[in-house]
RNA sequence: GCGAGAGUGGCGGAAUUGGUAGACGCGCUGGUCUUAGGAACCAGUGUCUUCUGACGUGGGGGUUCGAGUCCCCCCUCUCGCACCA
């Protein structure tokens, strides 16, 4: 199609034809909607099962339909896509899918809100995000697409659980747990960040309630293990992940309650300082507590509890540390000095880490230090360091290091690292303590008192219990005609139809559970449906699981290092057990890539702008001048945004593409700039121009085996840059350096000026531009590949390859240096013996300058990079 | 405090194994073409300079013929965890 330039928005590169030929002009919409149509139409990116081929499972985190994609979408999946089309085009049998992660609240918000119901809602900005996402150009096999509040999905996650439920791997069990008062709902340890809501930031109480859990505390030690084999994964990620494991080893010693038969039991990693223990903290919340309270210490125990429950949400969250107790009235017994020693509550210890008691060593612990100082309690030094002595009286902070036991009976004099083992050996002897380990995870809670997720399928009967709903009922499905109100919880525990049923053991009348999945168990498996999302006899085809599984590489954002990440590797290891695939973990590689920032910007006046609301640096409602905030994550309420629809309005989805690629490496934040995104445009102009100025020149020539003088050149150049951007792409994911080095053969391209005399050149590099540049901005890489006069699409093509025979240059330039500062430049051929070499670079006028008056000591050459001449 | 990572021109960034620091892009300067240029093309662009060179990758030391890269110390910033017994 011809287009007259005046029809062509300002941003659009115009280029006025030259020599009287009209060259067809770049026109990014309507190629983009060509080649979007073909590839849907012929199925390009079908993905199928062909078990004897190598196959690449590439994986971008499937994103809520909220409705409309923002830029941080564009990125992911720009990166994912360069990759699936490289390796497709390399040969792979590539698997790259798409779905929706489509339960939810804010489905919910917009059925209290505006009356709609949340299938509709979420099912609708599917629709929409779908023809978004298609705008970009993306290489996803649309035939897998899922939801996962389909039915499909649900009723396989339904059968899921109650194989779970049959293992013991789900279980319920009343227990204090993380209340959002505003999403009226219960949150997993996961989903609270400092002692708030992960996605409203509303402070979490804690609330008693019969709630399921996953038994993934069972896998603490494989997840843990397999963080040191996952070489494809971030360090950052891996430690995050450790860290939340937090596997200790230690000891658990029993303190028996004088007067009673009771004992109460701590958790130390310290047995070696046993002897040292001269009080004992107890979290305020223990369930000893009542018991221990004697009548005259009740009410300044239930005034410090009391006061702790206040303090646990605002200013434990807060980082205020100031070490408050309350003493109960009993005492309990050192097991090794038989010594009595107080009981105390203590605002510092921790119901859910440990037993919920600690053994207090003020001498070799902070905590307890600072304690023992305020309280005025004993301190008794152990552990003495080597070479230096320890006067309790002297001492302002607790001694953690090494050394050896003193005033510690038989073990005095024992280096404290062998004495951990011999105390904890002795205890164990008198039943009184054991080696243990302890883990910081705990089991993961996945019941939400919400309407819009997926329903667990049990019922609940006066005479059986909780039964599980039988296979042959799956799925599970969520009533449609529901009230969303957002007043007094799920809408669920109200339908009484939905509620109402059978005992399926018994037959009496029974009540089904009103509560649905947090919505990270559907993200915890999904990965693996993907493989046979139409399988209809189980959550998986074994076969295809197998094969396509683990993804070869994941990618999405740091925010899911924890949660979704440990969630999904918990799943894998659980649906292997149960025997539904084979492999340890999803993700062999992960790439979590950075955000996409900009500058915000405000008005005294009227708060944050838009980038469109300003007009030469004032606002364009008031006229003032601008402020400039900082540069931070796009996001509404700042309103430092950019729309990828508006984006790819005026500089098409091949441009928004190669800026999000180009700026800055995938696992950096991406720092949006306007002028950068024109640069973008205007490199993909040049390259239109290079091929469609060229097309008569090159139209009947052959590519060569061999050139000459500049052809050499742009030859070499040409096969370089193949084996630069295929090196870049694979393994190493820098991108900005692969176009980079595009760019500079393009420039290469239009430096060469014998394009007359030698068309079959200028073709080879014309060519391998277009196919280089595929994976970045496949439409106008298929547009150009078809009027460069080929029949086969660009995809199929295939991946080219360099001749390494092209990249040898006859003649190399050596740098010359005189104690390692350059002095010169020589040119040799490429074989010249290393003596000849020496007698070049001494032979430079200039590198003589600086010899002069000065003794040779050694010469070092460097083949084919340099000579360095050592001098004093 | 613990853990991970980063610090290079006016800006985004490059330098893969210790071998010409600043590729590529943005911005800026000059030129060509043009009725015009916010288009295109060509050239230049780290700092200082006596134009020869000197200096230059957060700071200081070290190893080396040679260090952005390796080692030691320090500073700054980002992210994560954080009373974890």
């Amino acid at each position: 199609m011809y287009i007259l330039s005046t029809s062509i928005s300002r941003n659009v590169m115009v280029n006025r034809p030259r020599g009287g030929t009209m060259e067809k002009q770049y026109v990014p919409k309507d190629i983009e909607q060509k080649w979007q149509q073909k590839w849907l139409q012929s199925g390009t990116f079908k993905a199928t099962e062909i078990f004897d081929k190598p196959k690449y499972y590439l994986l971008e985190m499937f994103p809520y339909p909220s409705g409309r994609i923002h830029m941080g979408h564009v990125r992911n999946y720009a990166i994912g896509d360069v990759v699936a089309r490289f390796k497709r085009m390399q040969g792979f049998n590539v698997l790259h899918p798409m779905g929706w992660d489509a339960f939810g609240m804010p489905a919910e918000n917009a059925a209290i809100e505006h009356g709609t119901h949340p299938a509709k809602w979420t099912y609708e900005n599917i629709d929409s995000m779908r023809q978004q996402l298609q705008r970009i150009g993306l290489s996803y096999d649309w035939e897998r697409e899922f939801a996962t509040c389909d039915e499909s999905y649900s009723r396989w996650e339904q059968s899921i659980f109650l194989k779970m439920f049959a293992r013991g791997l789900a279980y319920k069990k009343g227990s204090s747990v993380n209340w959002c008062p505003d999403c009226q709902t219960v949150l997993a340890n996961e989903q609270v960040e400092d002692g708030c809501c992960w996605r409203c930031h509303n402070l979490v109480d804690q609330k008693e309630l019969e709630q399921w859990f996953f038994k993934i505390t069972d896998y603490a030690d494989e997840l843990l293990d397999w963080t040191e084999k996952l070489t494809g994964w971030p360090e950052r990620v891996l430690a995050m992940q450790r860290n939340w494991i937090g596997k200790s080893y230690g000891c658990e010693i029993e303190f028996p309650i004088v007067d009673t038969i009771e004992k109460i039991k701590v958790f130390t990693t310290r047995p070696d300082t046993l002897f040292g223990a001269t009080f004992m903290s107890l979290a305020p919340e223990h369930p000893l507590v009542k018991q221990l309270v004697t009548a005259e210490q009740q009410e300044a125990v239930s005034q410090f509890v009391t006061q702790v429950e206040r303090q646990d949400k605002v200013e434990r969250a807060s980082g205020e540390n100031e070490k408050l107790g309350v003493f109960t009235g009993s005492c309990s017994v050192n097991p090794l000095t038989g010594e009595k020693i107080p009981i105390f509550l203590a605002n510092f210890v921790l119901m859910d880490y440990g037993t919920g008691a600690v053994m207090a060593v003020p001498a070799h612990d902070q905590r307890d230090f600072e304690f023992a100082r305020k309280y005025a309690l004993p301190i008794r030094v152990v552990i003495q360091p080597e070479g230096d002595e320890l006067v309790v009286e002297q001492m302002t902070e607790a001694y953690v290091g090494p050394g050896k036991l003193v005033s510690s009976g038989q073990f005095n004099g024992v280096e404290h690292e062998s004495a951990k083992e011999k105390i904890a050996a002795y205890l164990d002897d008198r039943n009184e303590g054991r080696k243990t380990v302890n883990y910081r995870l705990r089991d993961w809670g996945v019941s939400r008192q919400r309407y819009w997720g997926t329903p667990i399928p049990i019922i609940y009967c006066d005479a059986c219990g909780a039964v599980p709903v039988p296979e042959q009922d799956l799925p599970v499905v969520l009533p449609k005609d529901v009230e969303l109100t957002g007043e007094g919880g799920s809408p669920l525990a109200r339908h009484q139809e939905f509620l109402k049923v059978d005992c399926p053991s018994c037959g009496k009348p029974a009540r089904r559970e009103s509560d649905t999945f947090d919505t990270f168990v559907e993200s915890s498996w999904y990965f693996a449906r993907y493989a046979c999302p139409k399988f209809s006899e189980a959550p998986l085809d074994k076969a295809a699981a197998n094969y396509w599984l683990p993804v070869d590489q994941y990618i999405g954002g740091i925010e899911h290092a924890v949660m979704h990440l440990l969630y999904a590797r918990f799943f894998t290891k659980v649906l292997r057990d149960l025997g539904m695939l084979d492999v340890d973990e999803p993700f062999a590689k992960l790439l979590t890539q950075g955000m996409v920032c900009m500058e915000s910007q405000r008005c005294a006046e009227h708060g944050w702008l838009y980038p469109e609301q300003v007009v030469d640096g004032n606002c364009s409602l008031c006229g003032k001048p601008a402020e400039q905030g900082r540069n931070e994550k796009m996001s509404k309420s700042k309103k430092n945004v950019v729309d990828p629809n508006q984006l790819i309005e005026r500089f098409g989805a091949d441009t928004a593409r190669l800026f999000s690629l180009f700026a800055a490496p995938p696992e950096k934040d991406l720092e949006w700039n306007e002028q950068g995104v024109e640069g973008c445009s205007r490199f993909l102009g040049r390259v239109w121009r290079a091929v469609t100025e060229n097309l008569e020149v090159i139209a009947t020539a052959e590519i060569p085996a061999v050139a000459e003088g500049t052809a050499a050149d742009l030859r070499r150049k040409t096969h370089q840059t193949i084996k630069k951007v295929t090196e870049d792409i694979d393994g190493r994911f820098h991108f900005n350096t692969a176009i980079a080095a595009v760019m500079e053969l393009v420039n290469s391209i239009y430096a060469f000026k014998a394009g007359q005399q030698q068309p079959g050149v200028l073709r080879e590099a014309l060519e391998a531009v277009v196919r280089l540049l595929n994976p970045f901005v496949p439409h106008a890489s298929a547009e150009l590949w078809e009027l460069l006069g080929h029949a086969e699409s660009v995809e199929a093509a295939g991946w080219p390859k360099w001749d390494a025979a092209a990249l040898v240059a006859d003649e190399i330039t050596l740098v010359v240096q005189v104690n390692g500062k350059v002095r010169g430049k020589i040119a040799v051929a490429v074989e010249t013996h290393r003596d000849a070499v020496e007698a070049a670079a001494l032979a430079d006028q200039n590198v003589q300058r600086f010899m002069e008056g000065k003794q040779l000591r050694k010469i070092i050459v460097v083949p084919g990079r340099l000579v360095n001449i050592v001098v004093s």
